[in-house]
DNA sequence: CTGAAAACTTACTAAGTAGTAAGTTTTTTG
DNA sequence: CAAAAAACTTACTACTTAGTAAGTTTTCAG
């Protein structure tokens, strides 16, 4: 019935990753996803046994899409500017959908979370801070990018304001997000 | 049984928002709560038939809170500085308990929430922006405050900075959201 | 002190949840 | 083509969820 393989797990995946960003983790079922993609309750729990493991999976999925925006970024010739420009597009993209952000998402239900989750998340977020930071710092040396806090600081502050944002532009109006990233910007860039 | 005739209801609204702003509105039951105040299920549902009802009271109290806290900040004598240090100060107690903003919480659920309640956040978020705002327009007249962005944007900034920063610190630490805080103060008050 | 209203408890329902065991179909591989 | 492994379906369990109807206790006002 599956035309490949893998396809159905990676239709569980992409799926659970649309639900948790719009939804959020503890509002949907596997019932939910087995009526989409029109396969059985147990089917789900073939692929991933417990609803813990999906949740893993889907930020493990996420951590590598990161680490691919990070090697795509380290070629040459891409102004710092337009790194920076890069990461913000992750987040315009969700607010275009009506999503949010998987660490927003998936962050504020921390404290009801699997262990094995709350790990992946920490990894998650590092992962993202860092990314942001290396590219602050040599943007800062470059001289392509101006602020006055560290480069570990800045990208606290410039994660927090999209993260935050996305979800402010479901509730106030996506106008709201676009200042944000304007405003972010011109910091930067002057 | 109980002592007093409203403390059931009061207790139930603490408790609520309690849960809320730890483990996030769908991982809380009346059973919940029931457990914790020593009562049954349908004495919960006696005070708030649905479950919606509960949340949009919930959401209400924080409005009113936040009315009281515009009101205490418009006594004289108090300086822009202190009127957002007050503000922040608010967070860093959500911070210093586990928990996180009623906004952040409430707000990454915003696609499942009953309509009562997305009305009710939405009057909310406008009521921070705006008590922000004004503290932001009247600190730069006075000279009290600085900041390049319009007071609008500035206080989307802040509040999203803030916000998304007690998310973090419940998954990299606390000493992220202290360093958001000091940079907030730094930015504004040189 | 008494009646009425408020604040509950008891006992239940219907629906949804994650999860499992056992059997069937499909796909792959030697 | 046949055996085996993968990918399912069927049928079920145990539990939790919000919610309700009816009866009981408590509180309070006249």
């Amino acid at each position: 019935m599956a035309a490949r393989p893998t396809d159905t797990k990676e239709s569980i995946l992409r799926l659970g990753m649309e639900f948790i960003q719009t939804y959020g983790y503890h509002s949907f079922s596997y019932a939910d996803i087995a009526k989409e993609l029109k396969i059985k309750n147990a089917a789900v729990h073939y692929h991933f046994p417990g609803k813990e493991d999906l949740l893993a999976e889907i930020v493990e999925q996420y951590i590598q899409r990161y680490h691919e925006l990070a090697r795509s970024l380290e070629k040459p010739g891409i102004s710092s500017r337009q790194k920076i420009q890069a990461f913000i597009n992750r987040y315009t993209a969700l607010c275009e959908h009506g999503k949010i952000c998987l660490i927003g998402s998936v962050g504020s239900d921390y404290n009801t979370l699997p262990e094995k989750a709350k790990v992946k998340l920490t990894e998650l977020v590092k992962l993202v801070l860092g990314l942001v930071e290396k590219v602050l710092r040599e943007g800062k040396k470059k001289g392509e990018l101006t602020f006055s806090e560290s480069a570990r600081i800045k990208s606290i502050l410039i994660m927090t304001n999209l993260a935050a944002g996305v979800q402010l532009a479901r509730i106030t109006g996506q106008q709201d997000y676009t200042a944000i990233c304007n405003s972010l910007m011109k910091q930067l860039t002057g």
